[in-house]
DNA sequence: TACTCCTGTCGAAGCGCTTCGACGAAGCGC
DNA sequence: GCGCTTCGTCGAAGCGCTTCGACAGGAGTA
């Protein structure tokens, strides 16, 4: 590994001449950063990021806690780290993905302490959150995708539960569609205090009631056989249920399955409409699923250009917070009812 | 943040003494120890990583390539993550998940020279894969999950699909089973390289060819309408089937909902058995799934602990791969051929 | 012409840690 | 009591970079 040094003799310039050639924090004649360019490429010059770390205090390195969690990550998730890892690359930062449990808080702050990251990404975040308190007491840069119930000087982007659900319903009342289920995440999750559980839940009653109509709606957890039975219950609920709203993947696939046990067809008898979905999820079933898709890439994206702005510019005013509405991607499962 | 020296002051030591009493590298005293430590809890310090790093030429953290794909990540890998994360804190390292495709050989290769990782965890490895020529010429320590064709002075961790897909041939055949299908990844995933979906073909080929049986195999996306289209594949090529072996979970719900589709019962008339399948998912049907489930936890262990003995003692023989077969997990859909 | 102001460059002082050599103080055998 | 090793500690020299102050020399201004 050849060091700046190197890059200094063989240019014939100064280390810190160098250094201002790369980071154009000075600025250098075009002859000598030609020179400079021209023997970093001939020494295959790699600048040692410790080195650059402990001298400038920053890490250009974002760190997104991961939520390692046994289940696995959805599409919506995955879609989300690989644009922000991108948009990162593109702004000159490196993003980097540590895995931790919702608990370990004391574990997150210790990295931030050594200074491991300029700023930090968290995700599933729940209405009430230890790991924001941890970060905020550490005083470090950081954005929240999701949020928790106050959000005041925080900065985060979102889904917008509440416009999603609404929309959604406005399309299947449209439809005409007057008696509507909702089969919502898990009860678990609903206890953990997830938040994308409890505001669509809280925004569907609200959307049904306004219009004068019965909000039924199920928790249930994420796997086909909960969604049969979570279907049977809604059924239960209202025989005469005429729609379906779905928040949640693979239980979509099992309620589908239960209307099919009953002979109900989708969507001649029944419609589905799924929100918050991943990318492609529609395509999975036959007929194509009706889906309003979560905008993982748009978040990712967003996620990142604020909490540069955020280490960028400590003093500037925080950056507007983002609420994205799903898109409606018509498919084959939304229709009058009979 | 409190540095070293303050620590030293406040202990009324060197430097260089609290640096001893922290690592180890010397001996120091008990007492000495003791006001060391004492003066490092009350100042709250933490040990600066880059100043670390820049003086020790190590950064004690271990990368993971993660691969973005768009398409999510199953259970397994994330089992894997959470086992691997784990046991590299337990010796002192970090894990970080660096989210890269498959073609960013050049970008991994980058980071390593800048010094930000002591050695490497490359997972999802195709028979023949750029990376692994990549971090091979970065001479950094390297760990494969997964395995090329070649592994000739490579480490690596694996699944053994032979010894598995033997093992589940010979569970159907031991129930007396004579007719089996199996239901493979995609053929996107063959076409890559992908060495799982090429290995497991190759052994349940020879597995049945042994037995003096057919082998019926068929590709398949990942995704329940695939999997319903690829058992109407199989059963056109062998209507007389009576087992289904899988390896592809999103596509065995599909193919159980095809089988269902044509009276067929499970396991009455046809057994089905999910190889490499993840934690959990044998619960999601009724009934449950029998399955063998894919070590994740065990494999990050042992590719982590690979990987420090590589990084620790480069000069030390290079460890012993690890080929690990999958759990037979019983549950409720093998049986007798009718 | 004399002055200020940029531009482009250099040297040097760190950043906070690890690690090496050195050295006094014990502890040992003889 | 002598030299010998061992233990515990210190000081100082880096690790490879950024960044600050300084300064030569040319451009701009009066």
């Amino acid at each position: 590994m050849s060091t700046m040094q190197d890059v200094a003799r063989r240019a014939g310039v100064s280390v810190s001449t160098v250094s201002y050639a790369l980071s154009g924090a000075r600025p250098v004649s075009a002859p000598t950063k030609a020179r400079v360019e021209q023997a970093m490429s001939e020494l295959g010059f790699r600048p040692n990021a410790f080195a650059r770390g402990l001298a400038s205090r920053r890490s250009r390195t974002i760190a997104l806690i991961f939520p390692a969690t046994e289940a696995g990550i959805s599409g919506t998730v995955a879609e989300f780290v690989s644009s922000a890892a991108g948009t990162a690359r593109s702004h000159g930062y490196h993003l980097v993905l540590w895995p931790f449990a919702a608990h370990e808080a004391e574990e997150i702050r210790d990295l931030v302490h050594q200074g491991m990251a300029d700023g930090v990404l968290l995700m599933e975040v729940c209405l009430q959150d230890d790991r924001v308190e941890a970060l905020h007491a550490a005083g470090v840069p950081f954005t929240m995708i999701g949020r928790t119930e106050h959000v005041e000087g925080l900065t985060f982007v979102d889904i917008d539960f509440d416009a999603t659900v609404r929309q959604a319903v406005a399309h299947l009342v449209d439809l005409g569609h007057r008696r509507i289920g909702f089969l919502n995440h898990s009860a678990t999750s609903h206890a953990a205090g997830y938040a994308p559980t409890l505001r669509a839940e809280r925004a569907f009653g609200e959307a049904m009631r306004e219009r004068g109509l019965e909000a039924h709606a199920v928790l249930c957890d994420e796997n086909p056989a909960a969604g049969r039975r979570a279907m049977t219950e809604l059924l239960e609920r209202d025989p005469a249920m005429t729609a379906v709203l779905t928040m949640n993947e693979m239980a979509t696939f099992g309620a589908a399955v239960e209307l099919q046990a009953r002979g109900l067809r989708v969507p001649a008898d029944v419609s589905v409409l799924s929100i918050a979905t991943s990318p492609g999820v529609g395509a999975l079933s036959n007929p194509p699923l009706t889906t309003m898709h979560a905008p993982g890439s748009e978040l990712g994206r967003l996620a990142v250009l604020s909490l540069i702005h955020l280490i960028e510019e400590p003093d500037g005013h925080p950056p507007e917070p983002s609420l994205l509405v799903c898109d409606l991607e018509p498919g084959g499962t939304t229709a009058p009812p009979p």
